[in-house]
DNA sequence: GAGGCGATTGCCT
DNA sequence: GGCAATCGCCTCT
């Protein structure tokens, strides 16, 4: 698998066209990068999540953002597969979803980490604004929120589309899933920091490489403070 | 118009 | 392991 892979862009579409918990582990070992002014980061997809549509549809998930239905926020979710649905939470993180399914069936795989393969530097740097101590390169992307942050993504860029491969020059994001004879090993459990029904054992629709160093620990939903 | 809370993170004890 | 930070979105009044 490389960027310049010929079949990335047949890959793309048919793995994106299917239901979040089936394009998910098809995406994991994929790559997935940003091009901006700054420089590209590019990341090996180790660790992601599947996230459904709305109550009353035919993939229900009380634990998507989906799941009381359309909204201006969420509206990238249930748009044409091939681009992405960016949000902002705890009023300082970002995450980025890749959105699946034909436009008007909600769904997208939350990217919740990966290893850095290109554009280190720049990773690093946009990571180290505003802390004291170094991030260890195995950490740069770990968790959804340090993972934005290292690709540089903003609310900005939600329902920007994803290009195959290198995609055209410019700025912009691009994914390459990974052959089906490179899939890596795979290891799933329920999903982390979703509270209710939806952060069980009954939606097993997280992901991981198995002892790959920049998975994210698994965390249960917080509970209620009062 | 107001209040609660979140698909999180990192520092503190 | 506990919990503060921080604000936009969603729900209810």
């Amino acid at each position: 698998m490389s960027l310049s892979d010929p079949g990335a862009a047949a890959r793309l579409l048919s793995v994106l066209s299917l239901p979040a918990p089936q394009a998910a582990p098809r995406l994991l070992g994929g790559l997935f990068g940003h091009r901006t002014a700054e420089g590209v980061v590019t990341l090996r997809i180790t660790e992601l999540e599947a996230y459904g549509g709305p109550a009353g549809s035919d993939l229900p998930d009380p634990g998507a953002h989906t799941y009381r239905g359309r909204t201006a926020r969420n509206a990238s979710m249930f748009g044409p597969p091939g681009h992405v649905y960016v949000y902002f939470t705890y009023g300082m993180h970002h995450a980025v979803n890749l959105v699946c399914r034909p436009e008007g069936h909600a769904g997208g795989v939350l990217v919740r980490a990966g290893e850095v393969v290109e554009g280190i530097g720049l990773a690093r740097a946009r990571r180290a604004v505003g802390r004291a101590t170094p991030v260890p390169d195995a950490a740069l992307a770990r968790g959804p929120g340090n993972l934005a942050k290292a690709l540089g993504i903003g609310l900005g860029h939600d329902g920007a589309p994803l290009a195959a491969g290198e995609g055209p020059a410019g700025d912009g994001f691009f994914l390459v899933p990974p052959a089906e004879d490179d899939r890596p090993e795979t290891a799933s459990g329920p999903r982390t920091g979703v509270s209710g029904p939806g952060g069980t054992d009954a939606f097993p629709w997280r992901w991981w490489i198995p002892g790959d160093p920049s998975v994210s620990p698994y965390r249960a939903a917080a509970p209620r403070r009062r």
